[in-house]
DNA sequence: GCAAAAGTGTTGTCCTTACACCCATGC
DNA sequence: GCATGGGTGTAAGGACAACACTTTTGC
């Protein structure tokens, strides 16, 4: 090997041997990633679960869930395991927490990701349904597989809290809605009852939506206008109030 | 065995075989956690900086981190962290977000789980500084080791939300404090300037002060009260309000 | 007496809330 | 014609933003 070569050479080496021969001094942990899908559909909030494979918890549901592959970060493996589980792409996900009980697993230590991710039930009719993948309405969870029902609620007050600020409740709806749709979903995940005019003059003086000069059909009362959210108006506001609120 | 114990112990058995060959099948990595400790003093916002043992990243700063290890929750290791580095325990500490490129780490593929943390600097000395442990202006850092950069980056801005929100900032002021102070630190952390009436006003209408009847001593100009924080009353405050606001 | 910060009120604007009636459609 | 939800306005109260002067202390 000629010196000048060398000369640069060996330093980046040395370097990199030193990285490695640190990393391999840690100890590793099997990580996962689990992913709470919210959708909705009849007026009310639901979640995509499968049954567990395991003897343990026979009949309790679970999140979907699977190991990260070698080299994969944490959203590929979230978008990959929803595309395994759903055939669904393109979907808005989002970290929530990292849960690392060491116990959580009765299989030995599990570290476990959670993203949560949106979907309008409509638009994404299940094709795949292994393992009993459904859609459970969010209030009726009882018991469920590991500490899945605790990263359920966990998820769930991520979202109450998400949707206000972010107008994530858009995902769960077809591109054209009604406002009594978008005020179920709000209804639904804030589990509360809000007033019609004020949340229709909210939502118009936000001057977000678009009147699509579309009327709902098939519906057995009055019909209402069909809007759809202006992505790119949203885009281009950036939210810059300073406010102190506890 | 007696049949009656093997009749109960051997399922029990079996079922755990099948959960501990589903986790060994797993892929493992290694996994650590990194501290962002924020500090406020000489009405600025630090935050709490080592030099990188690495030779790739010689000179730049780094995150306090560490391996989490076997069977150590990743809440506990960022407790043990920050206590090895800097000797300080029961702090209030939050887990922001889970990194993982492939990338991040010249010497393969390490996960980090990011915890931020906030301190007043004024009640804890630097007792242990290994590696140039020491505060470091915010708004002053450039490069720095690994990603931490992009981490730091984005623990501000979880900072500069969630203290709109909850009474953070009243960890890294002293147990008792002026308004001046306390307003010099949402104005760091903000960074922005703030109306001194309309400042004092809100945290008087909060009524989550508490006068301690004591003044300002040591000061070049006329010495302002010196209020404490009123913990009891604001957990008894449930946070219940519903808005839509993006 | 000067510098530096403490302390204090009012006003206008905007946002939120509470609340009731007529209208269009399907059946 | 009846049931169901669509569509609309107003008034009161509360929160926030803008804004200036006097007081107290250290030096």
């Amino acid at each position: 090997m000629p010196e000048t070569l060398k000369s640069n050479i060996v330093p980046i080496l040395k370097e990199n041997i030193d990285a490695i021969q640190l990393v391999v001094s840690y100890p590793t942990v099997p990580l996962t990633v689990d992913c709470v899908i919210f959708g909705f559909d009849e007026n009310s909030l639901k979640v995509l679960l499968i049954k567990s494979d395991l003897a343990q918890f026979y009949g309790k549901l679970s999140l979907l869930g699977d190991k990260v592959n070698a080299n994969e970060d944490l959203d590929t493996a979230a978008n990959r395991i929803l595309l395994e589980r759903t055939g669904m792409k393109q979907v808005y996900l989002e970290q929530v927490h990292t849960f690392s009980q060491p116990n959580r697993h009765p299989g030995g230590r599990v570290v476990t990701s959670v993203y949560a991710s949106l979907l309008n039930i409509q638009d994404h009719s299940l094709e795949i349904t292994d393992n009993e993948l459904n859609w459970h309405p969010i209030h009726l969870l009882k018991e469920m597989a590991f500490d899945h029902k605790e990263i359920l609620d966990c998820c769930y007050a991520w979202l109450q809290k998400r949707i206000q600020e972010h107008p994530l409740a858009l995902n769960l709806l077809p591109e054209k809605f009604s406002l009594r749709q978008l005020q179920h979903v709000y209804e639904a995940i804030l589990d509360t009852k809000l007033d019609r005019r004020n949340f229709r003059k909210k939502f118009a003086s936000m001057g977000l939506l678009i009147d699509t000069h579309e009327m709902e059909v098939n519906v057995t009362h009055r019909p209402g206008k069909l809007y759809s959210f202006d992505y790119a108006q949203y885009q281009l506001r950036k939210k810059n109030g300073v406010g102190i609120d506890f």
